[in-house]
DNA sequence: TAGAGTAATTAGAGCGCTCTAATTACTCTC
DNA sequence: GAGAGTAATTAGAGCGCTCTAATTACTCTA
């Protein structure tokens, strides 16, 4: 299990340590002569360049962190593509790191990468305070994604949340629907700007009297029970738009178990359009948050950090749309107020 | 961004260099007086231990690399979770590399880890010919999970998943389905076991002549393209058997279009058990692949090779289970053959 | 063919830590 | 209070690489 070193592969090829080094790290003014020489050597011991040693030497990683809020969300999950085939593009490798949906855990991620000395950390839809953020940026570059911040130290990139849930009631009363209820994301990111949107929404068409919000956690069960609280009202909701597609999937359950049809009944409207939306089963309408786009924008502010030494902090935003598919028809009941 | 060192921290605690290792390495002989001077030093400072540094002298890294196939799969992701809180018991820390779906990029990240000099690798559903996997293991140690392995050299965690096929059919075959058709995985992992297990327990039941088979590949779209071809023959099966959760939501959604009900026309059944299979909304009876105990095993095998230098591989099998949910009932339409 | 200029190679000093062996500081015991 | 035994501390040699500065090898020109 012992490893050849450079050493090794030296005095194989007959030349010198630091001619291997040279070798290995692609440096221009080497004889092919050589290189050649230095190159079968190394592959007839299985060289492996030992990333330790050249890291603590060089004072670089050419690694990035990536610390997801929760592995198991796809949105996060599905961020973690864009970033890839950036940091692909750039020369950097990547490596996950999993918060388990804690704030310790995230922390706990953060601690393990800038022990590693990675040259850069991008956080996830980080759930950590943005003062711890902040102290682990004074190691490392830090890219938060997927969450707001007026951080004058750390670079953000997020999705246009208000305007994104302005889209979702725009959208359902163009189909005529005025009784519009939210199922909301409690403390998870990006939740209150999505509860802002919905209500500012409502305003603007002289809806504010409309406006109902029911208490959901981004996740299915806390949709279900949502739309249960929503649907006990008597004045029932011709559409919900839900703060997220999981909780969209609860409510529209709900719906369905109350003997409702979708969309006929109850228009329902999620928000992130996860691959679970996309789900021909389910087809939910959505607000899509251009994933990849905010990886590689994240991507592109710490490379900036890292090469230009750019020091003031960028906050980008990043604009939604509006994933039209079969859970929002028309509201043809004249039900309406 | 410069960060203290050991040496900076045994300066201003007035200690030696060796004696701040000690504390920082928990050391036992070390007096409570300067521990203390030591720790506050470091705190002080802000020191970080150097990882780098650290493994490179002490030739281990306390971190295990964990490959998984495609990170978007929720299988592979839940997994994650049982490797994670065995490692964390263990005192190892668990980085995650992303497969992409390719065995390049499963072998591309192996590499990675090999190179940063882990301790361990865990692969997790991996498509890579075994082949090179024994290869990286002449340099770690690797364990094999979710895909199954007969390799001298690695170990391998794996589902028993003939016989969860067989009990798929089992349940069907007792709702009173003898038509039951099976949608395969094509070459991913696991698929062949499944067909196999289909078979064999069609063939035991006295259905062979009932067994048909339609080419999927465990997405979504597969599944429901496998399914039209079902449909469209003369004896449309009554019951679906799909090799994974995916797949039969493919079928689901296809033999709704055809204006059939789930499961009253015809029952579906999936496998692995995934979040996705326990939403509600699509409720799906499925087979469990206890994940948690998969991700488990496979980090006790890591640390007795780590530890114990067992040198002879161990190939385990877990027992899958049936999960009976809203997509199987029992054969109304007396169409028994 | 000496001298200048450039290209290719190498010696050697670290990078920040661990670990063995040696040293120094304490406790007992009689 | 000397000697033995143990506990606490430290010196110093690496770990496998990079990087600067120095050296050696070439090429060209006059």
């Amino acid at each position: 299990m012992a490893q050849p070193t450079m050493q090794q592969v030296a005095e194989r090829a007959g030349v010198s340590l630091a001619l291997v080094s040279l070798v290995m790290r692609q440096a221009p003014n080497v004889s092919d002569y050589r290189r050649q020489l230095v190159l079968e050597a190394a592959a007839e011991l299985g060289y492996r360049p030992n990333v330790l040693a050249r890291n603590l030497a060089s004072r670089q990683t050419s690694t990035i962190g990536v610390v997801l809020n929760d592995i198991h969300n796809p949105f996060f999950a599905e961020i973690i593509d864009g970033i890839q085939a950036a940091f692909d593009e750039a020369g950097y490798r990547v490596l996950i790191g999993n918060g388990k949906r804690s704030p310790s855990g995230e922390a706990e991620m953060i601690e393990t990468f800038l022990q590693f000395r990675v040259d850069g950390i991008i956080s996830a839809g980080a759930t950590m305070s943005m003062s711890s953020i902040e102290a682990a940026s004074e190691s490392t570059k830090i890219v938060v994604v997927g969450r707001s911040s007026r951080s004058q130290l750390i670079d953000s990139v997020n999705t246009d949340d208000v305007s994104g849930a302005r889209m979702a009631v725009d959208h359902l009363v163009e189909l005529g629907h005025h009784r519009i209820a939210h199922i909301d994301g409690g403390t998870g990111a990006g939740a209150e700007a999505r509860r802002r949107g919905y209500s500012e929404a409502m305003t603007d068409h002289g809806l504010s009297a409309e406006i109902a919000t029911a208490g959901g956690d981004f996740t299915e069960s806390g949709g279900y029970l949502a739309a249960s609280e929503l649907l006990s009202q008597s004045n029932q909701p011709t559409a919900i738009f839900a703060a997220n597609d999981l909780s969209a999937a609860g409510a529209l359950h709900r719906v369905e178990d109350a003997g409702l049809i979708v969309p006929d009944d109850v228009s329902i409207v999620g928000y992130d359009n996860t691959a679970l939306a996309a789900m021909q089963h389910l087809s939910l309408t959505t607000v899509n948050q251009p994933r990849d786009e905010l990886g590689r924008l994240a991507v592109r502010f710490v490379l900036e950090r890292l090469r230009d030494k750019r020091s003031d902090s960028v906050h980008h935003m990043v604009a939604p749309t509006l994933v039209n598919r079969k859970t929002s028809s028309r509201l043809t009941t004249g039900a309406a107020t």
